[in-house]
DNA sequence: GATAGTTTCATACAACTGTTTGAATTGCAA
DNA sequence: TTGCAATTCAAACAGTTGTATGAAACTATC
């Protein structure tokens, strides 16, 4: 019902600035300004700022999730139940990089909103991220059946690496960029996604005698 | 000159609250109230609430940082100009893993406040990491002399994935406690590093036919 | 003990915040 | 058209924030 107009100009609004200028500074008027809408229409449509901030946080989520968790069920049902641990570790990390790095001007204000909401940790998106454990415990099962042999907390390293350096080269690309002097091309994204799934595999598989295939062959194979 | 007393209580209240409580949330009335000082004095003293703000934060990454090199100094100059990766990735990471992890109970403030400092990261905090890339420069070419026959896209990948293990571990020590049921132990801090600079040794030495040491005993033997 | 410089204090300020209110407007069904 | 609900709007509200002010209290020097 209803036009829904003022609704979604303000989700575009509040997105677009809260990507270019972080959560710190941006006021509800600004935003408003920014939708040609009144004050009142925040409060009106989504309750409260914060729920406002939060429902543009849950449907990136949903979404990247969903991305995932599609990867990963394809994965396993290739592999009959079982899929090699580069492609779980693909499935887990390839969705955020890809959707957050890659060249600046050609990514999207949904992206450059999922880099603040990992840099800038505000109230009500930490209390959406604490709920996400049922989602990696989904991965860290997939995983325990890809490597049978390995311990459970071996297991949960790999997957806290694995996230780690995602997140943080994402976070930090502006640094690593400027440390390498540009010599690190963050804006090939595929190539990243290589570096991390390559680390994080050898991590979780090294002392292991029978690794199948080549870790890092596979792991560019894939692109 | 001058008592210093009132200066220095605010410091301490003030790195006490912002490791509490993050510094979203904590304002100077809550500072001069818990430090019983005036509020005009934080403005006497420091200028201004982002001065304060930054001057504990430098005062803990002067701290960090000179802690880091010396053990890289004593490490190169151990080796005649030229440290063993394993080593140079321990000074690395190996203090602010000490200092940000361990029991809770036992975790200094200065280690609550970094911790906070590396989740929240508000402008004051931010301009000042900026700055530390000098630093990290000394750590990227110590690496390089290290291993002469690595690219310097390697190392500094390398060098990011390092310090993305040991922050992110950091950031998210609780959910991934929470994630194992408490399987992966934080508080063996020892462990923890020895951990971040396997996996960080491998992801730099990885295809390198001529490893002196298995990465893994050698971590484990600097215990 | 008077003086000059430093430090403390209560208080006010000015700006900005998210939220609420109640009246005006709109859109739509009968 | 009338009536009713949904929506928009201007305005005000209530609270908080960091900062500034100018007088008071202190401290040390001569």
């Amino acid at each position: 019902m209803a036009s829904d107009h003022t609704r979604s100009a303000i989700l575009a609004a509040a997105e677009r600035l809260y990507a270019d200028r972080g959560f710190g500074d941006v006021t509800l008027r600004d935003i408003v300004a920014a939708a040609n809408v009144n004050l009142a229409a925040v409060n009106y449509h989504f309750g409260s700022k914060d729920e406002l901030i939060a429902e543009l946080f849950v449907t990136r989520s949903i979404a990247t999730n969903r991305e995932r968790l599609r990867e990963l069920k394809a994965a396993e049902e290739q592999g009959g139940g079982c899929a090699p641990i580069e492609v779980i570790l693909r499935a887990l990390v390839g969705p955020t990089l890809r959707g957050c790095l890659g060249p600046e001007n050609q990514r999207s204000t949904a992206a450059r909103f999922m880099i603040r909401a990992s840099i800038e940790s505000v109230p009500p998106i930490r209390r959406i991220k604490n709920r996400e454990i049922d989602h990696l415990r989904k991965f860290a099962g997939a995983m325990r059946r890809s490597l049978p042999d390995r311990s459970e907390v071996d297991i949960y390293w790999g997957l806290n690496f694995a996230l780690a350096m995602a997140h943080h080269t994402i976070r930090e690309s502006e640094r690593l960029t400027k440390l390498s002097e540009g010599k690190c091309d963050l804006d090939d994204v595929e190539d990243v996604v290589a570096r991390v799934v390559r680390v994080a595999t050898m991590a979780l598989t090294a002392g292991r005698s029978e690794t199948k295939a080549p870790a890092r062959a596979l792991a560019r194979d894939a692109r």
